[in-house]
DNA sequence: TGCTTTGTATTATAAGAACTAATACAAAGC
DNA sequence: GCTTTGTATTAGTTCTTATAATACAAAGCA
């Protein structure tokens, strides 16, 4: 998979790369079990700090999205758990992109088309 | 329109405000034409720096969702300028959104129902 | 004319987040 | 033993955010 940093995003790069890794497991371009990148190797293709690769799997970890030892790297967990709720951040900023797409003109159903072609 | 301040948000202040204006003329709550608080008063309504608030003002003058002057205030526009289009940071904000819902096991539909209720 | 109110400008400062740098360590495989 | 893995440590830089204390220009009003 390839992650591609937007340098003049307001998007902090560890940010970037967790939320690439994410879409592509929900896309199912990274499938369960799949092994990621060594942060050395991530850190070396996109330019940055190890630590910064470092974090980010930390992260990812800490959410349940990965799992990381020492003998196989970082890995997409096979079994993700399912909360089956929408955190209140994100209900949030879905409200206020919603919000911002009306005021701009953009119909209803755009939007939907967006969820269907997404999810 | 009542402003509330999360101070525990990673969202800088000057943008959880403007957010929340900025949704507040999507619903309705705010009319065009309507004046908001002056600089001041909101800035001790909420225990902030008056200069936060003047410069929440300025990005939504820049956005043009809000004219200001120092005859009347800020007051919201009147006619917004509707683009018809959603910025690319938006899409990739709610393809993360609708990424992340989905592998919580929320159903599309759901979605959806936001949408509707939002727009 | 003075006073008030409006948004705005200025200058300085503090605090925190993000990122880098250089190095080292523990655990496992070969 | 050597390599590779994620991780820890310590230090430092840069940028954003927010505050503080004033001050100014423009307009309304008494």
């Amino acid at each position: 998979m390839i992650i591609r940093i937007d340098e003049y995003s307001d998007v902090p790069i560890y940010m970037q790369i967790r939320n690439q890794i994410v879409m592509g497991i929900s896309s199912g371009e990274l499938k369960g079990g799949e092994q990621l990148p060594t942060v050395r190797a991530l850190a070396l293709e996109i330019g940055i700090n190890t630590m910064t690769v470092s974090k980010t799997y930390q992260l990812l970890k800490q959410e349940g999205y990965i799992m990381t030892d020492r003998k196989n790297g970082a890995r997409v967990r096979d079994n993700i758990a399912q909360s089956g709720v929408i955190s209140e951040e994100n209900k949030t900023e879905l409200k206020r992109i919603v919000s911002e797409a009306r005021l701009s003109g953009v119909p209803k159903s755009e939007l939907k088309n967006l969820i269907d072609e997404f999810y």
